[in-house]
RNA sequence: GCUGCUGUAGCUCAGCUGGUAGAGCACCUCAUUGGUAAUGAGGAGGUCUCGGGUUCAAGUCCCGACAGCAGCUCCA
């Protein structure tokens, strides 16, 4: 026997084998009706699944439409469906994963014709068909040998490759066969297709097959459903009006910023009222870093590129960096082939890219189209460089003395290397660390807290582009601390307690907590395993110590350090890093840090790297989606505006206006010869906080009517009543509207897989 | 970078199966001087993203570039 608890707290014997839907029916039809699937022991299982033999007690719950935990179920099922209704419509169609996501599913196909958008009404046409049919979801297993056999059988070439991959270990893999359609699966399903109330597909897009760029890229249909037809309706408005709060889109109506071609993607123009909201929060957080025993820095946007080869940026980054600035041509060309072939694999389509820039730069090579391979290739372009440098008077004794290919390359890159050239910054700590170099250091001088908003450019691949959130330009509220290694728990902490004060200074309170740690698996990270151990072991204890809720995952470390990343959601669903703290053993290395220490001897100090809002774009980005735009009033561009009935009082308008200003508010005054009611829905849309209202009862008795933008009408006050009320508003930074709903299309948290 | 979709006035969009462009809002002018989300009338504004091609004729069809959007890959 089986003692079962269910979720009331009674409890219920039950015999081994027993399956929940006869658990269901034995507590009451109407439950047995509504079942989708079952919960035991925090598992969520196939109501036809048979209940394992335990010791003690088994909780045991049985799901239904109520349930957010059946709605995956449900949506994992419609994934099958919509495979099924494809595989019908596209005969050949191949199969990859299938899972259910936070807000639907998705399924990943390889169809030997693509499948467009046009096609979506029938695929949806026929998945009604399928539900209408209420065909049951059977699960049967079969051993790993079968099973390769099954799906071969079926025509199904990933399948085969997913179960030789990585299924092997397994003794027995699990199917469910629904009607003439068969899908290798570990489920759960719901009962039978006539559960699905409502689906809907909504997107096609490009997906690798197992994530890998090198691989063969598939067709992901993305699709939601839900119980009733009302949910789904009600999820699409959610979709809708969470569009609305869009940063590009609020950015463009309320004239925060904008980008231009002429000056190019990525780089955002901040216009002035961005520009004033951005003003604010700068002055806000240098405020705090004062405080907290920073100092202020300035370097310049360029530097060396001897710097950031020290560094290690340049040549780690090099394709996601704006080209090097070189003085010689010779040089530049040089090393543009230098790294397009020694990269070793050049794509045809990327050696054509080359050429015609060498063409453009009339750097004719020749040799370098008979040539075999990238080493000749390589060589033919070397060749020519030692041409072009003599002409130039430019002589290199070890080039010509060399003998072997090996030697000449050698010789050419040292003279690269020597080439003066400057890049743009992608990082500004290689500019800090100078700063520090700048004078010797005791340990009684540390921790050195550094501080800059640094601007840095990165050159993101164009598909990564994303208004204010994936720029190729971009200024960090950066600082680099250099610690003795006793300090990283004090001073990693103070910095996870800083940028908690900033995001809860914003009311951004949805957000998460990743510790990026590195994959054992992976050899781009570079430093000492065993100052990594600790390094990752530090920031674990320090975020459990504060109680907070985190995730740690590998493979998101830094390639010099673990760390600690605040991460929110967009208006659609879309995850951004915002704050990060980042711990570095590797930069003091490359830089060779020293401070003396209190036996008199060097040691070499920590670095840690952190920016509480990440970047000031990304941040302004989600701050204008997490207010639909609406900014407190402590950041609003404009406070107050003030508008007299009509132009007769003009004069006493610009007397509140003047006084407002005086008092160190942001206000504008709107005389033009328009009605009340159009001024007021003009700076309603504008989103400006309050509206001031004069006419003849407010000039004879020296008050203002006050409109509020969120309580609308608050009647006549004197105004030293207002400004008193504005003054308490901003210096509480009180936060009285914001908006947290997102419509989740691309949530990756699946939790069920094929 | 890859896959797919899109690109018409400052903004949002219309423009049927090819016959040299249209609306609303915004803007400008004039009248109106008003009480909490749109006063009325008039005017100006477009190399239909760019470059090729097909055609007697291209905003419309084809090819390419660029840009934007969604997703994937990447993200110091």
């Amino acid at each position: 026997m089986l003692t079962l608890k269910l979720p009331d707290g009674s409890v219920r014997q039950v015999a081994e084998g027993t399956r929940p839907r006869d658990v269901a029916a034995s507590i009451g039809k109407r439950l047995a009706q509504a079942a989708v699937a079952a919960k035991v022991n925090d598992k969520i299982v196939d109501l036809d699944s048979e209940l394992p033999a335990g010791n003690g007690e088994t909780s045991f719950q049985i799901l239904t439409d109520k349930d957010k935990e059946a709605l995956a179920v449900l949506r994992h099922s419609c994934a099958h469906i919509m495979a099924r209704a494809v595989l019908r419509l596209f005969p050949g169609a191949q199969l990859a994963f299938g899972p259910a996501l936070e807000n639907g599913f998705y399924y990943d196909i390889d169809a030997p014709t693509p499948i467009r958008e046009d096609d979506f009404p029938r695929i949806e046409e026929e998945m009604r068909k399928i539900v209408a049919e209420s065909e049951p979801f059977e699960r049967f297993e079969r051993s790993v040998d079968e099973a390769r056999e099954l799906v071969r059988d079926l025509g199904q070439g990933y399948k085969v490759e997913h179960i030789d991959d990585d299924l092997k270990q397994y003794p027995s893999l699990s199917f469910y066969r629904q009607g003439e359609f068969i899908d290798l699966c570990r489920g759960p399903h719901i009962p039978h297709a006539g559960k699905v109330g409502a689906i809907k597909l909504l997107s096609i897009a490009g997906a690798y097959w197992k994530n890998d760029s090198s691989r063969r890229q598939l067709q992901r249909l993305y699709g939601t459903a839900f119980f009733s037809q009302k949910d789904l309706d009600a999820y699409l408005h959610q979709i809708e009006e969470a569009k609305k709060r869009d940063h590009r889109l609020l950015g463009k109506q309320l004239k925060l910023f904008t980008i231009s071609q002429a000056v190019g993607s990525g780089l955002i123009l901040w216009m002035p009222k961005g520009a004033t909201v951005r003003g604010i929060l700068e002055g806000f957080i240098k405020d705090e870093l004062l405080k907290r025993g920073y100092q202020p820095v300035y370097t310049p946007h360029i530097g060396r590129l001897e710097l950031y080869r020290t560094s290690g940026h340049f040549p780690y980054y090099r394709d996601a960096q704006f080209p090097p600035m070189y003085f010689r041509p010779a040089a530049g060309a040089l090393d543009l082939a230098q790294w397009r072939l020694s990269a070793g694999h050049l794509a045809p389509e990327k050696e054509r890219a080359l050429k015609d820039f060498m063409d453009q730069a009339h750097f004719k090579v020749p040799g370098y189209e008979q040539a075999k391979n990238d080493e000749d290739r390589l060589e033919a372009v070397h060749r020519q460089v030692i041409k072009l440098l003599a002409t130039m008077g430019i002589d290199l004794p070890d080039y010509h003395k060399a003998t072997t290919a090996a030697e000449r390359a050698k010789a050419l890159l040292g003279w690269l290397e020597q080439q003066e050239g400057f890049l743009l910054k992608p990082m500004n700590c290689p500019h800090h660390i100078q700063i520090y170099k700048a004078e010797p250091h005791s340990y009684r001088d540390l921790p050195v807290r550094l501080a800059e908003f640094g601007t840095v450019y990165r050159f993101e691949q164009t598909g990564e582009l994303s208004g204010m959130t994936r720029v190729r330009g971009f200024t960090q509220d950066d600082a680099h601390l250099f610690i003795t290694p006793e300090q990283t728990e004090a001073e990693v902490g103070a910095n996870i307690d800083l940028v908690l004060f900033v995001l809860s200074s914003l009311g951004l309170n949805d957000y998460r907590v990743r510790v990026g740690l590195r994959d054992p698996k992976s050899d781009k990270y570079v430093g000492k395993p065993e100052n990594w151990q600790k390094a990752e072991q530090t920031l674990i204890d320090l975020v459990k110590s504060r109680g907070m809720n985190y995730s740690a995952e590998e493979g998101e470390a830094a390639f010099y350090g673990p760390k600690i990343d605040f991460v929110v959601r967009d208006c659609i669903g879309r995850e951004w890093q915002l704050g990060t703290v980042q711990l570095d053993y590797n930069l003091p290395e490359r830089f060779d840090l020293e401070y003396i220490g209190n036996d008199n001897s060097a040691h070499r100090p920590v670095m840690i790297h952190r920016a509480p809002f990440g970047s000031m774009e990304r941040f302004m980005g989600i701050l204008i989606e997490h207010f639909a735009g609406a900014f407190p009033l402590w950041l609003a561009p404009e406070q107050a505006r003030v508008m007299p009935v009509s132009e007769r009082f003009r004069d006493y308008g610009e007397k509140v206006e003047n006084e407002l200003k005086a008092n160190g508010f942001r206000v504008h005054g709107d005389y033009r010869p328009e009605k009340i009611g159009y001024k007021i829905r003009e700076a309603q849309l504008e989103k400006i906080p309050y509206m001031l209202v004069v006419g003849d009862k407010e000039q004879s008795a020296g008050t203002v009517s006050v409109r509020d933008r969120v309580d609308g009408d608050l009647g006549a006050m004197p105004l030293v009543d207002l400004i008193q009320r504005l003054n308490e508003e901003v210096k509480e930074r009180r936060i009285r509207q914001v908006s947290t709903a997102s419509a989740d299309l691309t949530d990756r948290g699946a939790q069920f897989g094929d």
